[in-house]
DNA sequence: GGTCCGGATTGAAGCGCTTCAAGCGCCCGG
DNA sequence: CCGGGCGCTTGAAGCGCTTCAATCCGGACC
């Protein structure tokens, strides 16, 4: 910055001044300084940027698995928030992997971003204690099981189980499966909300359980394989799955192997709107989450941690998951 | 830090040396000085570090796109070999923007990362311009169109698409299609290999090219209304497509709209083995690009820079492509 | 007892920027 | 003609760390 002081034949103070406060200097002078900063191609190290004033311009995203498209569109949505204030997001993909994740939150924490967002598996708030204690500004998204001190943007897993369960139902499904593993939070709420829907149907529908290891494709061919084993009247007609890819699974299971029909056999629902639904022989009706929209709304709380947030600030919010029904439900 | 040298009863410098070089650090003070970081809480400012040092334990990966498994796959095998030698990546999404792709590589030259990396649509080079001025460690991947003085990654793009043409050719397929955008230097060389298998038939084959505005899937279900609005006996028997969401596309409509038997009336190959060809009904034979395998090329070409790399190093490296039969093409 | 040596520790000088009180001209009103 | 005010610009004091020459101290050796 000296050089390009010298060149321009001014101060140090007054090139700072073009680059942060371009209204406080001369026509003139700001002309000239910016031509000197051509000329020699200087870029501002921001690291004595930020060391100096004590702020920076970027967010650290930390997610915990990036090949999942329910994360990248959050990561793509606080991107755009971001940029709207003139703040940068960086990513980085724990790819499902606690240590990873650990490490990153202390990278961020180190570099002393601007705040920090966090997209874990589940169970982060003991991850993210420091940061908290440091100040830093920080918002988890779609963990349900951290307490109220943290800021978090959710939806409603609950919800989105029962409006899968009631689109079947509507639909003169009586015969309900759902799929899904045990250990993950948000799946079992959405059983609950699906439970809950069975109990309104006042007896007219069962409900039946099927544990899956986890939510990848296989476990759903899996699951198809162990309906098709099975006699006819013993099938249900009609399946939530607990994710996108459990269903896309499933789905290939019954058609490919078992020639059965999807829907009119059997209808399934997905959870998530991941990519891979969009891009199923049978697209699969599913429970979007707003993915992009949890991200711009975890930015928005963090940009308002920033100004100092409002005492009355809500500290969590929770967005309502909404179904779009495709083929694997309603046919064509 | 002066909290933690006043705590331990030692002076900064010590405190430095414990965070830096233990070794040098006698063990009873260390340990002293450990127990004063870890009841106060200290964590050492990343800026301040960089800024006094001139180095960072960072690299920054722009990327193109990241919604594509390719990319994210080239994100993965960088950050494994990075953390081999305790560096971090962090990635910045691009998401199909040449102009957030500038944006992302200024902020990376600002923060003085240790080295970039950057995966583009194609013609990085003029990007590049003000980071290799600036000395700055940097790896260009999957850019074909990048002149010698940049350091690259790349596959053999026109051994990939001999390949797949052979494939077909040695499957007894006669009447071939190709199809893609034509403005994607990396497909043009795929279609470049195509034309060079056919040929080596010597006229037993024949090759027809099919333009796609794009590489998603709506490009290949209309490019498979196309085939299937011709009469019979003017359909390829064999489709080697551009890219793997142009091969799902293209099969869903064929399959599903068209009634056609993959592969037995129509062989399909497909390009990249993105994680959307696993998952299809059909599973799709595909050109793997080993996208691991040139993150972590790329990252070591990085740090090969960063301890000054041997004078005969060589630029850039070509990895081979290699074919991934599925059941598009051979049944099952 | 005196010297020398080497490992452990110290303290001060930056790293490249932002910030802000102070200074400099210049113009306006009285 | 003078004082005051205003718009620009300046220069120095940090920001929190690393680095390295200088210092210290205890033991080995003569």
């Amino acid at each position: 910055m000296i050089d390009v002081a010298r060149t321009a034949g001014v101060s140090l103070g007054t090139v700072s001044n073009v680059l942060n406060n371009p209204a406080k200097v001369a026509e003139t002078t700001r002309r000239r300084v910016e031509a000197a900063i051509g000329e020699l191609g200087f870029v501002r190290n921001g690291a004595a940027r930020s060391l100096s004033s004590g702020t920076s311009s970027t967010f650290g995203f930390v997610v915990i698995d990036l090949s999942n498209s329910f994360f990248l569109d959050m990561a793509r949505g606080a991107e755009q928030e971001a940029s709207g204030s003139g703040m940068n997001v960086l990513l980085a993909n724990a790819d499902l992997d606690d240590a990873k994740q650990h490490t990153y939150l202390d990278l961020f924490e180190e570099e002393r971003v601007a705040g920090v967002l966090l997209a874990p598996q589940q169970n982060a708030a003991g991850e993210t204690t420091s940061l908290r204690a440091r100040g830093m500004p920080l918002v988890v998204l779609n963990d349900p099981s951290v307490g109220p001190e943290v800021w978090t943007v959710q939806t409603d897993n609950v919800h989105g189980g029962h409006l899968a369960a009631r689109h079947l139902i509507e639909l003169g499904r009586r015969r309900l499966v759902f799929a899904g593993p045990d250990d993950l939070a948000v799946v079992r709420q959405r059983f609950e909300g699906v439970e809950r829907a069975v109990r309104e149907s006042g007896g007219a529908v069962t409900l039946e359980r099927i544990q899956t290891p986890g939510v990848r494709v296989e476990d759903g061919r899996r699951v198809g394989d162990e309906l098709l084993a099975r006699p006819a009247h013993d099938r249900p007609d009609g399946v939530v799955a607990g994710a996108d890819l459990l269903a896309l699974g499933l789905i290939q299971s019954l058609v490919v192997d078992g020639r059965l029909r999807v829907p009119e056999d059997v209808a399934v629902v997905g959870y998530d709107n991941n990519r891979a639904a969009w891009n199923s022989v049978i697209p699969i009706t599913t429970l979007d989450q707003a993915g992009e929209e949890m991200g711009r709304r975890a930015t928005q709380m963090l940009l308002a941690q920033l100004d100092g947030s409002p005492a009355d600030g809500r500290r969590s919010v929770t967005l309502e998951p909404f179904l779009i029904p495709r083929e694997s439900t309603v046919g064509r």
